[in-house]
DNA sequence: ATCCCAGCGACTGTATGCTAGAAACCGAGG
DNA sequence: CCTCGGTTTCTAGCATACAGTCGCTGGGAT
């Protein structure tokens, strides 16, 4: 797989070069998707020995993955003890969907500010692909055009620093919200419409407005739906583990 | 965060136990401050055994702290190459510092919000700190107290993910604002005056406003200072690397 | 002289070895 | 039956060993 492209050194304007990806990251990816799809339990010890032998490589990249893991939110490290896969508590869930609002509108409104005819156009582009997937009632679309709405709206704030914030908060968001992701999907969409008209016309204010309304009616939704799980019994896996969130 | 829970099983309120602190974060301490002090220089090639050598420790917790110097925005990892120190540009620290002044007025906001007169009595506590370290002149001494009021208002605000966040940002902006951290002294005190004023009468729009202008100054004295600094003729170290920030 | 390439040294990435300490287990005593 | 103390097992943390890669240097061909 060491085939260097014959593309050449000259007018490469590729990037530094196509690399079998360090295995670290192959790693990392992997068990934070193991997380998000519940293969990994919250609370579940993560036995590096184990994750390794799955995966089929040493316990060093493993370790080094857990820490990044560990960096990000997704899971906790008690020294001496190893790492475990973080537990979401309500209180958490909410200081970060409050703190994804407040990022999220702060970057449409650098977006209006911004904004130019080509890039507004690569919104609309990805805004045709959200309303395709919600008619298709595409699941797994919806969530990814919705992914990368946001983040062209991000890239179009020009601040990299508040994007780093927003993709790490997101994902995180991402997690905890998929039970629910289903029960907001054409509305949102509605949303977004209106959200670009609004960046096109570079009005800063109203952008930022409208962005903090639509992450915090996804907020409020939130908290229905947790609501409801919480009022319910309470449904459990065989282990007799919580699924939802601890009410904590 | 210390948990009010008027529970309390037992009188064992203590924390989980004295650990002799990972070696990790022992490591990982030493290398952000030599970065800070700037032993080390942006650019520079961190190499790990030399790194381990020197704190007399292997070459495995210089590894996971460089990593998680990584993901802090401290150091550049490029795969195969190492560790090099990040180099700041100028557009970067503007972004850093834009995001930090909205970070802070958020927590401002919701510190008035949740303001007691308990709670606002400590931050007056640190006011105190703070003055006496100004007029005493005592450099360190500021920097430190001026770290520690805000830190006390970003927990007031009780959002743990926004306080997260802000210790990110805060750490990096430190290490650039350092070389002007002078500058700003006794009115930034006399603005935090104010401010906590505003927080002990729960007038979340004016804290957060207050804030906002507080960082925003900061931000703005940045600016002067590295205009004054890159309109000089740069002044460079015994190897030649630029001391001051990339213009690009 | 310039360019290419082979060989070499240095450093990262990955794997394995070793040890101190915590949790779980078990059995004896109250 | 519950409690307590010792023992055993398991695991993280750190150290060390091995292998792949990158860049550099020096010699030879053009």
């Amino acid at each position: 797989m060491s085939e260097m492209s014959p593309v050449g050194r000259r007018a490469s304007r590729r990037k530094p070069l196509e690399r079998p990806a360090p295995l670290r990251q192959v790693v990392t990816d992997e068990i934070a998707d193991m997380i998000i799809t519940g293969e990994l339990q919250p609370g579940e010890h993560l036995v590096e020995q184990e994750l390794a032998a799955q995966l089929g490589v040493s316990r060093q990249p493993v370790r080094e993955a857990l820490q990044r893991l560990h960096s990000e939110g997704w899971v906790d490290l008690r020294p001496g003890l190893g790492a475990f896969v973080h537990t979401p508590t309500a209180d958490e869930a909410d200081q970060l969907l409050a703190t994804r609002t407040l990022l999220e509108a702060e970057s449409a409104r650098l977006a209006a500010a911004n904004a130019t005819p080509a890039l507004v156009e690569q919104l609309w582009e990805l805004q045709a692909v959200g309303e395709q997937a919600v008619a298709a009632d595409d699941d797994a679309g919806m969530v990814a055009a919705n992914a990368a709405l946001h983040r062209q709206i991000m890239e179009m704030s020009g601040n990299k620093v508040l994007g780093e914030l927003i993709a790490l908060v997101d994902s995180r968001v991402r997690w905890y919200y998929r039970p629910i992701a289903r029960s907001r999907g054409r509305e949102a969409w509605d949303e977004h419409r209106e959200l670009i008209e609004t960046i096109a016309g570079g009005n800063t204010r109203k952008a930022g407005d409208l962005m903090r309304k639509h992450t915090e009616r996804t907020r409020k939704t939130y908290h229905v739906r947790a609501a409801e799980a919480g009022a319910r019994p309470a449904q459990n896996d065989a282990d007799g583990r919580a699924q939802g969130l601890e009410t904590a």
